[in-house]
DNA sequence: AATATAATCAACCGCCTCAGG
DNA sequence: GCCTGAGGCGGTTGATTATAT
């Protein structure tokens, strides 16, 4: 109420993020590891607020993010969680864990929505507001309380799996990459082995490398330090570190390598089938008859939940994939 | 080639939640 | 139980880039 945002102090630094303050951003969470964000600015000097820090490390700088076009796969997947769960994009996030949700809430304003538009014309008023806020407000009040603990239920089985993978499989992907500043300490807060760490911030500076390149581009005068560490990039968009946890828990992450994004998606579904199987009757047993749900969203949700726990199941990933949009958001909107 | 318009996306803002005192 | 403040989230803005005229 009273209390000024934090971002009013007299000096804080707005605006785009410069490569030298990602490195400084990255080098400190390096070494500390993330969290604590009120004591960043102060323990970097970086003239930004904990939030902007936060921000900056979450939506670009933290390892695993993919960028870029986003696939069939993942397009349908947005849409279909959108429906089931309304605007709330760290919850659908999760279920991307290579997409921010800044990306994904960008995508669906920029192109799904559009898109959504495009293939319900003629169907009657769509007006966008109507859409998202009666979807949100009605459905996923109701079906927040369980899709919560889903959430967390997949999250936490994706997670193990991909950390007994990359105890299994060090990554080497990036073998020499480096920020070349930082020290060689072990991240304090997570649990990894000094190999992940390095591959899990090796990421970061690839993102950093990917940010400093276009950031030439603009500017021919390098300096000596960015040029370096464009030459410590020596990989391919292909190869990429990828992490369990969404934007909300960065704090336990983990690492895998994988080529293609696929593999991690089937990966994925692998390990939702076995470890939630279980839990199945246990967590979700017992939240799920809280909600009290809809006739129509049933069939759609069914779907989703089946495809997210059943790998084994192509022709539910079929009805899921190609259920056209009037049935999955019927009775939705 | 110049200008206008549209699209994209990084970043900000303000509110909410929840843990700790 | 109340207060405070850090962290998190969703909505929105505005700068930049792409495309059309």
């Amino acid at each position: 109420m009273g209390r000024p945002p934090c971002c009013d102090k007299i000096g804080i630094k707005k605006g785009p993020w410069t490569p030298e303050e990602d490195i400084i951003l990255v080098s400190y969470i390096q070494e500390h590891g993330p969290g604590n964000w009120r004591s960043v600015p102060s323990n970097t000097g970086l003239m930004r607020c904990s939030k902007s820090c936060r921000l900056r490390w979450t939506n670009y700088l933290r390892p695993g993010i993919k960028r870029g076009n986003f696939t069939d796969h993942e397009e349908k997947m947005i849409i279909h969680l959108q429906a089931l769960l309304g605007n709330r994009w760290a919850a659908i996030a999760s279920y991307l864990p290579q997409r921010t949700d800044n990306d994904i809430k960008n995508y669906w304003n920029t192109h799904l929505k559009k898109k959504l538009k495009k293939m319900q014309i003629g169907g009657g008023s769509d007006d966008d507001n109507n859409d998202d806020k009666s979807n949100s407000s009605n459905n996923s009040q109701i079906k927040g309380q369980w899709e919560r603990r889903l959430q967390t239920d997949i999250h936490m089985a994706k997670q193990a799996l991909c950390e007994a993978l990359s105890l299994d499989k060090p990554t080497q992907i990036f073998p020499e990459t480096k920020l070349p500043s930082t020290s060689s300490h072990h991240h304090p807060t997570t649990t990894t082995t000094p190999n992940q760490t390095t591959s899990l911030y090796a990421s970061s500076t690839e993102n950093i490398a990917r940010l400093l390149e276009n950031w030439m581009k603009k500017s021919p005068n390098m300096t000596t330090t960015t040029t370096t560490t464009m030459e410590t990039k020596p990989f391919s968009n292909n190869n990429m570190v990828i992490t369990t946890g969404s934007s909300s828990s960065e704090g336990t992450q983990s690492t895998i390598t994988c080529t293609q994004e696929y593999a991690l998606d089937s990966l994925w579904s692998f390990n939702s089938e076995r470890s939630s199987q279980s839990e199945e009757n246990t967590n979700l047993g017992e939240s799920k008859p809280q909600y009290q749900e809809p006739q129509e969203t049933q069939v759609p949700l069914m779907l989703l939940e089946n495809w997210l726990f059943d790998d084994a199941a192509p022709q539910c990933n079929e009805d899921l994939m190609n259920m056209s949009l009037e049935e999955s958001t019927e009775g939705l909107f």
